[in-house]
DNA sequence: TTAATTGCAAACATTTTGCAGGTTC
DNA sequence: GAACCTGCAAAATGTTTGCAATTAA
């Protein structure tokens, strides 16, 4: 049996330090789950699997790291479902299908989709950018 | 002062029938505050505008007729906040704005918006409809 | 009169908060 | 050692549910 104590990346603390985030243990442990693949994960998801690696981190850090994560650009939120919070690792901008049976997210690269038109934004707002869902069903 | 009882139009009842839904009071009530007219509402909202007409309907009974309204096709759930369901009484296809200052949401007419490309659904799924949500901000 | 509907209060699920104790620089 | 971070438990929010009383067909 292998055992692995914190078989993780060096460039972890050095990706979190370039955010000006401090990284503390709980930080580079979800970091490391987290970062890296694309995904789409619920902050219980990302509990369950930090509990499953034997890294259980409580709700409240998990909570605000994944704020964190999100107001320093290493995470996106998406909102398909009204009940939960969907993290999406991917920060680039792209697009998403969403499976309305199974609540399954997955990505849309950017240059998929073709948008010819859009209305301007209305008089005294932005355009911050564009969200494209293509909602699906099992058939 | 002019007191009103029931100054519903007399279509209401009918427009409810019509789709299955036996037309109580509260049902009457809620159709007459929310359908006829484009608008984005949450249960909240809708309980604090029924009350203020006097016709204050329990929590339970509002979502209960939200949620049938939605199935019987005389509603449509928007998504966009992570904490409320919004309800958009224009159930024909469409796009929206949404206002990341203010929470509002606005209607995108489905003709301002043109998608030329759109990649084909995953195997074993058909598309349901295509959202697009423009994220605004205040300039 | 039988089934459907309502309303209350309690239950739920997700997220946030207050705060005491720990950690980091 | 000062500021920051963590974790617990409790609070807050939005929504759902169980069930007895009421209303509709």
């Amino acid at each position: 049996m292998t055992i692995m104590i914190s078989a993780q990346p060096v460039e972890i603390p050095g990706m979190l330090e370039a955010r000006g985030i401090s990284a503390t243990r709980q930080r580079r442990e979800i970091a490391r789950v987290l970062l890296g693949k694309a995904q789409h994960v619920t902050a219980e998801q990302l509990m369950d699997e930090l509990a499953l690696h034997g890294q259980a981190i409580s709700k409240a850090t998990v909570y605000n790291t994944l704020k964190l994560f999100v107001d320093k650009g290493l995470l996106r939120e998406v909102h398909v479902d009204a009940t939960r919070t969907v993290y999406d690792t991917t920060t680039t901008p792209h697009h998403h299908f969403y499976n309305a049976d199974s609540g399954q997210l997955s990505d849309i690269p950017l240059e998929e989709v073709a948008i010819t038109a859009l209305p301007n934004p209305p008089e005294g707002t932005v355009s911050e950018g564009v969200d494209v869902i293509v909602r699906i069903r099992n058939r």
